[in-house]
DNA sequence: GTGAAAGCGCTAACAA
DNA sequence: TTGTTAGCGCTTTCAC
């Protein structure tokens, strides 16, 4: 809402005599408008203080310049990593980036989704709500041909980019680690079953139970939501169990902190007693003592990509989408590392 | 990038053989329009699928519907919990967020604050970069009379609304409390004191020292850009005195939780041997061993203020500033809690 | 209650 | 190399 309005190219037209396209010309390093033209034209728009109108240059072109990126919330470090990864990108590549936060709820999706579409956004990264059942309002992204890309969860009936860290192959390695460091009977902590991820990080660790001709023993996996408070039960009700583990895979590390701080309560120690891994490599894992192994995300690399892809969508007429899988990195640290006490 | 180009109003204008006028009125509740029309009308926009171009009645009415907000790094929790807040109260009250972030950089945040311009945001909510010095980019702001907020890190020659913390009070909180827990040589480890914030964090220092009869040592004080790499240093330079200190206040928790790795590595006890408190309560603070004092910040709630404020300058031509100083919440934990030991 | 016309600030085809 | 003109999609004054 400017108030005593801006100066436009017109003003700057006036001021020398000139057409107001020769002015924009200028501006815009038109290599038909000749070099001394252009230094004045731009010596008199820094004396008035011109600042393009984008919002009319972006109707005129129907581009906003702009990509809109929406995720369940914003202050989730994962969740905050991509987005700096994506605005990095995205900034250097000319492009603004309009963020927003679904809290989860499938309501607030969809209103925002509508809302980056009317205000023209020229593509969409987003990870959708947990709540979210129907997908009619990415739909029509796909429909109208505007570029959409999904990250960390995405929709399998919608065709378009995608990028998903690998949780089959996270689950498989934190489980093969554990075996390696000696440990011979496997817990694992998992997340709801409805979400891939977690349903892929148990699927790992089955397979490589498996792979190692160990025994699934059901009573050693425990399904819940992954809070602190969960770590804790769960634990509690693994510890109790006449043959209770030696070791477990917690499919967060959230989960993996609040049950060490438990069982080192209990006089338990870790590595040495039980190891512990989680999943996602929260900041506090590497700084808590003991430190705890853990999966690797790589949310701004992850950032980084979506933005690459929707800008390739954008600037290019191809479409061939690709699901991209990222690789989890196994972070050996204390927790589990009990060979090193041997 | 629209392809197959949006329907219009004019295509539902053609649509019902009426004028556009009657369109834009109808689908703004215009209440000139006779019930029957708007119905009719609405009926054919939803039919066609219709959405408006903000972009043009953005134009048109002069007026973004926009906010921006500008951070030091949006990976980080404090900024992430300012922004969450910020787009929450925004988003309910019918505006955009654009985000972008400075990584500290004067020259990106100049960058981003001209291009937010150009893109005629309704008004600008920012945390200046560490590095940045010179302050024309905002100060056209205040002389187009855009709106514009500060927090956490405000420009004192700047009038406008501010939020930021009790950096003071902090400062002051920290330093009384080390010397109650006994400790007696209390060095400070600031950030850079062209920041408010890290300015008045040791300005409360300093008066707590003098209201207690310390004798200000000025050794004991290291001003940097409190990076973890910087704490270690500041750390090594403050130990290599002949008289070296017992305690540490830490401009941030960055710092306090770099230097303790570094002393404990050295053998030195926190908090017997060192007393060590932090500032803003990063989520790790709480969970490292042994956990942090810090100074609590609200980073969520100064968002939800930054937002209403920068609605209230948009929406009502009142001009009255106001400096809001949220109260900060010293958390004593383990790294500072000398007396648990005698 | 509805329409005609002008214009927000910019760009680009066409003309010169 | 520069100017003329039209128009992006919307809102709004003025007329009826």
């Amino acid at each position: 809402m400017i108030k005593n309005s801006e100066p436009t190219i017109h003003d700057i037209a006036r001021e020398l005599n000139i057409s107001a396209s020769t002015v924009s010309r200028a501006l815009n390093d038109n290599p038909r408008i000749s070099l001394k033209t252009k230094e004045k034209i731009k010596a008199v728009a820094d004396a008035m203080g011109y600042r393009p109108n984008t919002l009319a240059s972006n109707l005129r072109n129907k581009k906003s310049n702009t990509i809109g990126i929406v995720v369940p919330l914003i202050n989730r470090h994962f969740f905050s990593s991509v987005i700096s990864g994506a605005e990095d990108v995205a900034f250097k590549a000319g492009y603004n980036v309009v963020i927003s936060q679904s809290n989860d709820l499938a309501d607030k999706e969809i209103n925002i989704v509508q809302s980056m579409f009317s205000n023209r956004v020229d593509g969409l990264i987003i990870s959708i709500a947990m709540q979210t059942k129907t997908f009619d309002h990415l739909k029509i992204f796909r429909k109208k041909n505007i570029p959409l890309v999904f990250f960390d969860r995405a929709v399998p009936e919608i065709e378009t980019d995608k990028i998903v860290v690998d949780d089959f192959a996270g689950g498989f390695r934190v489980t093969q680690h554990l075996i390696d460091q000696g440990y011979k009977r496997i817990a694992h902590l998992a997340g709801t079953q409805n979400l891939m991820a977690y349903f892929d990080r148990k699927k790992g660790y089955l397979d490589a139970l498996r792979k190692n001709n160990i025994q699934f023993d059901e009573s050693l996996v425990i399904i819940n939501t992954l809070t602190s408070d969960e770590g804790v039960s769960a634990v509690q009700q693994l510890m109790a169990l006449k043959n209770p583990p030696d070791a477990i895979f917690c499919g967060n590390d959230t989960t993996a902190l609040s049950a060490m701080i438990f069982l080192r309560d209990k006089g338990i120690r870790i590595p040495q007693d039980i190891g512990i891994v989680g999943f996602s490599n929260e900041p506090f894992s590497k700084v808590v003592s003991p430190s705890i192994s853990t999966i690797a995300q790589p949310g701004f690399q992850m950032g980084q990509k979506a933005a690459e892809l929707i800008i390739r969508q954008i600037e290019t007429k191809e479409r061939t989408y690709q699901t991209i899988v990222l690789p989890t990195e196994l972070i050996v640290r204390e927790s589990s590392s009990r060979r090193s006490f041997q």
